[in-house]
DNA sequence: GCCTGTAATACCTGGCAGGTATCACCGAGG
DNA sequence: CCTCGGTGATACCTGCCAGGTATTACAGGC
């Protein structure tokens, strides 16, 4: 009983609502009027035979069925949009005249660029190699991007990215630095430890944006190398950088190495899924590098 | 232009074309008569902007892209199916008195019963341990339980199971045996190689059925144990089992171990975005054991 | 030639997705 | 107390599109 079905609309409806928690504000976002959405979740509920929402009077709380639901239901809609993606490129490379493949790599925009480059030129001078589109991608982006089909492959920095629900080979790994104003007096230091740079009254840490929002804490928000560079060129922050990041410091700059932060392992990763030849031979340059 | 959409009915209908590559079984398979089919088909192409299926005269063949696409809408359907799946499970459970964890456990039937016995009673001694189901499930069948939502966490055998796209914890190796009637010459050996096995002229090696196919070669068409050890006593076949396979060996078998055989690894494994509470506390369990 | 089996086209219809108007409910003020 | 603002639910209507039937178009085999 209760066929299954599970429309990719109802699924965008109901991950709006549980998304704003008010059903007028999801329907606006999804372009329609608030009863239709109404009555396609109650419909939804009905289908399933579960609760997922509890309307109270003053606004909308998700059921433990709720929430499954959200994390499946993203899940799902992620591999939906891949899905879709991924065969329009497939399409588009093999009309013109074979399968003429071509690669998206997802890169953190200005990290490892000695790697990517290493990398890009072995993998150039393979016989059959792809054409290889590079993306970059702004901070811990590279999973979404994989996920929803935007790249079929990434450079991920362990342990910033999750590696879950992906395959992936290791690449490389590093140590940690903190960059600072040469002119601080920290920066004369042979090394230092994460409680030394997280703990410097007149130098809070940097926050970066993740998807908009930022973590809290004192330090300047940040969405861009060159505002950080410049930040910390005045004098106003410091951040903590994979030691690779030794490549773009400015004069007014100085790394000091931590002796106590976590090596930074790149990685080269895929969904688990792909059968394609040209991510295979990719893969095996990679490993080669 | 061209929005993206691709609704779950147009991915089914696609899937069961490029299953039977024929428009009428497809029809058939799905309830419905052909020509909506083939409407509904052309229209999914012209939303992609590429060509999936190229129409012979005398039945279908996939393009470049359509092979992506039955790939990638094979996953999404699979990612909806267990979203559906999961919701409902968790949705059962928190009505009756709160978040009344219930797991399922997908366990290849017949398989290392000891290491099974040994995970359930330590977790049904944890404190907070919720109900566990266990599932017994087909050969090799349970990375497709794990990915459309039937099972929470499973059972796998490396080299086996493929652990592509799920994270994992491995808890036992163990060599593999030859099973083999008690009254052949070669039971009287004291090892075996894959070699020997692989080559008895009045033995041939068992074919198991995967998915309702089987593998060619000369050997008897196996779907269940108890057919198997049958078949293995009267002297009709021979197979090749994980060392814990001893335990349900009759009078009739003789198990030899095999010497060059690669190491069967027992993991337990889950799929990679799940979130349970529930899950996190067997996995802590399973690999304390 | 004819017959068979394929997918594509033409046309019609019922159901359902979506819109508008309205209700029912409740908390916050005066 | 009553009203007012803001919530989600209900009632009702309508246009579109998914799906069905009948037919066409095309290619091979006898």
């Amino acid at each position: 009983m209760a066929m299954d079905a599970l429309e990719t609309r109802e699924l965008r409806y109901f991950v709006a609502v549980a998304e704003e928690l008010h059903f007028g504000r999801a329907a606006e976002r999804l372009g329609m009027a608030q009863p239709p959405l109404s009555r396609a979740i109650q419909q939804l509920e009905r289908r399933l035979g579960v609760g997922l929402l509890v309307r109270d009077r003053r606004g909308v709380a998700l059921t433990g069925a709720g929430e499954m639901l959200l994390h499946e239901g993203r899940a799902a809609l992620d591999a939906i949009t891949a899905a879709a993606r991924r065969t329009r490129r497939a399409g588009g490379a093999d009309s013109p005249d074979g399968p003429r493949n071509r690669l998206v790599l997802a890169v953190k925009a200005g990290a490892s660029h000695e790697l990517l480059h290493k990398l890009l030129d072995a993998y150039a001078a393979e016989p059959d190699a792809a054409e290889i589109e590079v993306l970059p991608s702004g901070t811990c982006e590279q999973e979404e991007m994989l996920r929803d089909g935007r790249a079929d492959v990434a450079l991920m920095h362990a342990p910033f990215n999750s590696l879950a629900g992906f395959d992936s080979e290791e690449l490389m790994t590093e140590g940690q630095i903190a960059i600072l104003p040469s002119a601080h007096p920290l920066a004369a230091r042979r090394t230092l430890s994460l409680a030394d740079v997280g703990d410097i009254p007149d130098l809070p840490l940097a926050r970066w944006a993740r998807r908009g929002t930022y973590p809290p804490g004192p330090g300047p928000e940040i969405h861009d190398q060159t505002q950080l560079a410049q930040l910390i060129a005045l004098g106003r922050t410091v951040a903590v950088f994979p030691d690779s990041a030794r490549a773009w410091l400015w004069a007014e700059h100085t790394a000091v190495p931590l002796t106590d932060a976590p090596p930074v392992v790149t990685h080269i990763a895929w969904p688990a899924h792909s059968r394609s030849l040209a991510l295979a031979g990719l893969i095996r340059t990679a490993t080669r590098l």
